[in-house]
DNA sequence: ATGACTGGTTGCACCAGA
């Protein structure tokens, strides 16, 4: 079974690309992150057209994730047990984003996971950043307690550089989201929940990226960040045959900012 | 070529992204 997850930075924008390279890239199943778009908006046909069934979760035009696949989408769940909250303005009541969308394809459990940004360093978003990731390592330990055995992948756009090999400068960033020690921390948990990075053994840095900024030449001159990950459960991690991050995807005519990154499954 | 941001909208200016 091969399996991907992309931030597709607008699925309107997008779909035809994506649905393209489904076929193309013989993917069974696939995560998506920053849909951009609410469940009316979503463009379902090309999947479906495609040979795919496919679940989203989007409110508005702000995140958004979805889960598209040809073998199966069972037990589909919005958001993960104790996902925090967050809201932009005084006036508007705090609520769950579309971030999260959960469901079991083929046996797999995916979880298609959009981490929240964080800004800036010390700034509301940045506390619910880390409010978010603590909450995620806690609902995922208990799922391994209830099963060591289960398959499970959480997949998707982390907005954490775990390592500074996982930068094309570690001056550019200094000072900013996505490499600081709290951030790291937050993603180490969730290995220590024992969780594995089952794509980075198959593509060793450094200088191996998963997004690249658009403005600055930044991909020509590959000065990127690797922050999209799939992080499987021990039963999960064993099946793992193959990995790749699929660099063409971000060529060519209106690419996304970040590439595929996908798994063979024996 | 992989080429000097892009997508969305409370829209023609600004916000979010990372």
């Amino acid at each position: 079974m091969r399996l991907a997850t992309w931030n597709v930075n607008s699925i309107r924008a997008r779909v035809d690309r994506v649905a393209d390279w489904l076929e193309r890239a013989d993917v069974d199943v696939l995560a998506m992150q920053e849909t951009k778009c609410s469940d009316e908006q979503f463009p379902t046909m090309p999947f479906l057209a495609a040979g795919y069934d496919v679940v989203h979760c989007g409110f508005n035009q702000w995140n958004g994730v979805a889960i598209a696949s040809r073998v199966g989408i069972d037990d589909v769940q919005v958001g993960f047990d104790g996902q925090p909250t967050w809201s932009d303005k005084p006036e508007v009541e705090a609520a769950a984003e579309a971030r999260a969308l959960g469901a079991t394809c083929n046996g797999v459990r995916l979880w298609s996971l959009y981490v929240p940004n964080g800004r800036f360093v010390g700034s509301p978003h940045y506390v619910y950043k880390l409010e978010w990731l603590a909450a995620l390592r806690n609902t995922a330990q208990q799922w391994l307690l209830d099963d060591p055995a289960a398959q499970i992948a959480m997949v998707g756009d982390w907005n954490i550089a775990p390592t500074d090999e996982d930068v094309w400068s570690v001056e550019a960033y200094a000072g900013s989201t996505h490499v600081t020690e709290p951030e790291r921390a937050a993603f180490d948990a969730i290995l220590d929940a024992h969780f594995s990075d089952v794509v980075r053994p198959f593509t060793p840095g450094p200088a191996v990226y998963t997004y690249w900024d658009y403005t600055q030449l930044r991909f020509p001159k590959n000065r990127g960040m690797r922050i999209d990950f799939i992080l499987g459960s021990p039963a999960l991690a064993q099946r793992v045959t193959h990995a790749e991050i699929v660099r063409e995807e971000r060529k060519g005519k209106s690419p996304s900012d970040h590439a595929p990154v996908m798994v063979d499954l024996i």
